[in-house]
RNA sequence: GCCGACGUAGCACAGUGGUAGUGCAAUCGAUUCGUAAUCGAUAGGUCACGAGUUCGAGUCUCGUCGUCGGCUCCA
């Protein structure tokens, strides 16, 4: 544990310590050190608000001010029991209840392992530590907010309140902290895509369902652009498949019914739903039918493999024509949790930068590492060097997963080896799979620290056998292809998401939706007729280019560029027009100086024409 | 889905039971300017939706929808 870590936890106990100095019957579960601060989980007939900070973060600084020191002392199980049966863990004294979860807690403890509890003043808890030595140590701390959690993270427990702080050595370290919170608050692509248009979420339309406008899908267009074109570099094939499929498409999957809840309800034709209704068949017996199979009916899909597995099955193959490419800008649909939702980066109708390899199993390493730096490039041209590794593995303890076992051995030591290859640290996650196969998945966090997962590859034996694929192979016989998924960015609205954060709004020359406006600094013909000009000569060269008509004074123009954040800005005058240049200025760079017309422009074209950061 | 907070003009916000407000944006008019906001005027609202309490509700109560923060989930 680091020494802010210890502050952090210690900080945690000092908060127990004063909500049961206001309310003596508060029951504790675990309260643990985070990434931004601490928190404790507690059960209390009082619901605790912001409203009650101020009184809990008196008495913490009482208890800070005191300076008690941090008592560690070893005990035996049973008189831990003991403890906890008189209520006198994560107590100030012993109490008519037990202290049920830490009952639980101790309970849970393997035999033989030490047990420890530690005293602050009057407060007792059952824990491991380490914490610091005195209270007064903690320099600095901030109740932040009040949230729920389930106990042991099952939503089948009872949720308890969870109290979230942060501290810190001193003020100043806190105070640096709350200003970059603020920072990276502004850099929020909610925010940043409301303030610059990028995409509109409309409540009429439904919740997670993105309106892309015109700002916003010219960025999305420039990245399907740019991976279109990596994409023929490495032999990828191009499909177009249908937003709709038969639900048997997704029983043979394994998708239906087994992930039902997460998918949008299924479509029954008009003419089958008005026969059943005339046989009385009510809703639930409709529901089970068309679980059954019963029933036919379509499904959005949730995903695209079906159906580009049918499309590899849909003529013989032969190993000669192994590995096939099959790539698309798949939009599929999700029934996501309502709580679940946010923003661009969880959304119930996305679009995947999808393609499924079909490829013998001499070919997965070598495909998956094609894969990998399909990956790279990607994240390496948007300058996104700040993400993690995950290696996902099947959880030996869930049966969740299909497939033979052997396969899947196979399958997770061609990820586990492809992520050595990867000069970056990786960790391997058992239970983070797919129910079909494991995968190796790039994950980012945004401004708040959450991490999201972007692009992912993933190793998968299961749903060629499910679906009976096969090709030919050298000996003649037929062999079951392996399948891999696989997705760079993940999904559009999830990568831009990402990207808007990760640019705070300032993207490069050749993902601007505005690349150049140009702004004359009065309406004198001579130099209106010039900025035409070089706006349609821009435009000719495939420029998305502007010239602000408004009648403004020079200084607003600016102003509003800069506001917008449009990447170029040429300002224009008579000086300008005589010399045959423009007055370069760049977003966030300031002025620039006059610079031949025709040099600035060339410039702009490489720039864009080579993606340059 | 669960717990909690929130929902007032395009955006950011004020309005603690008594006539719906401010700034920016928008529109109109004037201004023609050399690197971050020229001046003036006008318009814009079923205070998310529905019910209730009250002489009277943006304000209090309940329900619904949505947003936000967590939790759970994420093929």
């Amino acid at each position: 544990m680091t020494e802010l870590e210890r502050i952090r936890h210690s900080a945690a106990h000092i908060l127990a310590t004063a909500i049961l100095r206001v309310w003596p019957e508060a029951q504790f579960a675990a309260g643990p050190p985070v990434d931004t601060g601490f928190y404790y989980d507690v059960d209390l007939p009082h619901r605790i608000t912001p409203e009650d900070f101020a009184r809990i973060e008196e008495e913490m600084k009482t208890e800070i001010k005191a300076n008690h020191p941090f008592e560690r002392v070893e005990i035996s199980r049973s008189d831990a029991l003991a403890m906890a049966e008189r209520g006198e863990l994560a107590s100030l004294a012993p109490r008519d209840t037990p202290s049920r979860f830490k009952l639980d807690i101790l309970q849970n403890i393997p035999e033989g392992e030490t047990i420890t509890i530690y005293r602050n003043g009057e407060f007792t808890d059952l824990c491991a530590g380490p914490h610091v030595m005195r209270t007064g140590n903690i320099g600095a701390f901030k109740l932040t907010h009040v949230a729920s959690a389930y106990y042991k993270g099952d939503e089948n427990n009872p949720q308890l309140q969870r109290i979230y702080g942060t501290a810190f050595k001193n003020k100043t370290e806190m105070e640096k902290h709350f200003t970059m919170l603020e920072e990276a608050k502004k850099r929020d692509h909610r925010k940043i895509g409301r303030e610059q248009q990028l995409f509109h979420i409309d409540e009429s339309v439904g919740q997670g369902l993105i309106l892309w406008t015109p700002k916003g899908s010219i960025i999305r267009q420039e990245l399907q652009d740019f991976i279109g074109g990596e994409l023929r570099k490495q032999g990828y094939s191009q499909v177009f498949t249908p937003h709709i499929g038969r639900l048997g498409l997704y029983q043979t999957s394994g998708h239906f019914p087994y992930y039902a809840e997460s998918q949008f309800p299924p479509l029954i034709d008009r003419e089958t739903l008005a026969g059943l209704s005339s046989e009385g068949c009510s809703c639930a017996e409709l529901s089970n039918r068309v679980t059954a199979g019963e029933i036919d009916g379509y499904l959005l899909k949730p995903m695209n493999c079906p159906m580009h597995i049918k499309i590899f099955d849909s003529q013989p193959r032969s190993y000669r024509d192994l590995p096939v490419r099959l790539a698309e800008f798949g939009t599929v649909y999700r029934w996501e949790q309502s709580g679940e939702l946010n923003g661009l980066t969880r959304v119930r109708g996305f679009t995947q930068d999808d393609a499924h390899l079909f490829c013998t199993e001499e070919q997965v390493s070598p495909e998956i590492l094609g894969c990998l730096s399909l990956v790279r490039t990607v994240l390496s041209t948007l300058g996104m060097t700040d993400y993690r590794v995950r290696v996902g593995l099947r959880d030996p303890d869930s049966n969740k997963y299909t497939g033979d076992p052997a396969n899947w051995d196979k399958a997770e030591t061609a990820c586990r080896e492809a992520a050595k290859t990867l000069d970056v640290p990786f960790t391997e996650e058992p239970g983070e799979a797919a129910f079909y196969g494991p995968k190796i998945d790039f994950v980012v966090k945004d401004v708040l620290g959450r991490e999201w997962q972007l692009g992912t590859v993933q190793v998968d034996y299961n749903l060629p056998i499910r679906f009976g694929l096969k090709y030919v192979g050298s000996d003649g016989k037929s062999h079951v292809p392996v399948m891999i998924h696989r997705a760079p960015f993940g999904s559009m609205e999830r990568f831009t998401g990402v990207l808007i954060e990760h640019f705070a709004g300032n993207f490069p020359l050749w993902l601007s939706p505005e690349q150049v406006r140009v702004l004359p600094i009065n309406d004198d013909p001579m130099v209106i007729e010039y900025c035409d000009a070089i706006v349609a000569s821009l435009r000719g060269q495939g420029v998305r280019c502007e010239r602000d008509t408004s009648p403004d004074s020079v200084n607003a123009k600016i102003a509003k560029a800069e506001q917008q954040k449009v990447h170029t800005m040429f300002v224009v005058g008579k000086r300008d027009v005589e010399a045959g240049n423009v007055s370069l200025r760049i977003h966030g760079k300031g002025n620039l100086g006059a610079k031949n017309k025709d040099e600035v422009m060339a410039e702009i074209v490489t720039a864009i024409r080579t993606r340059q950061a």
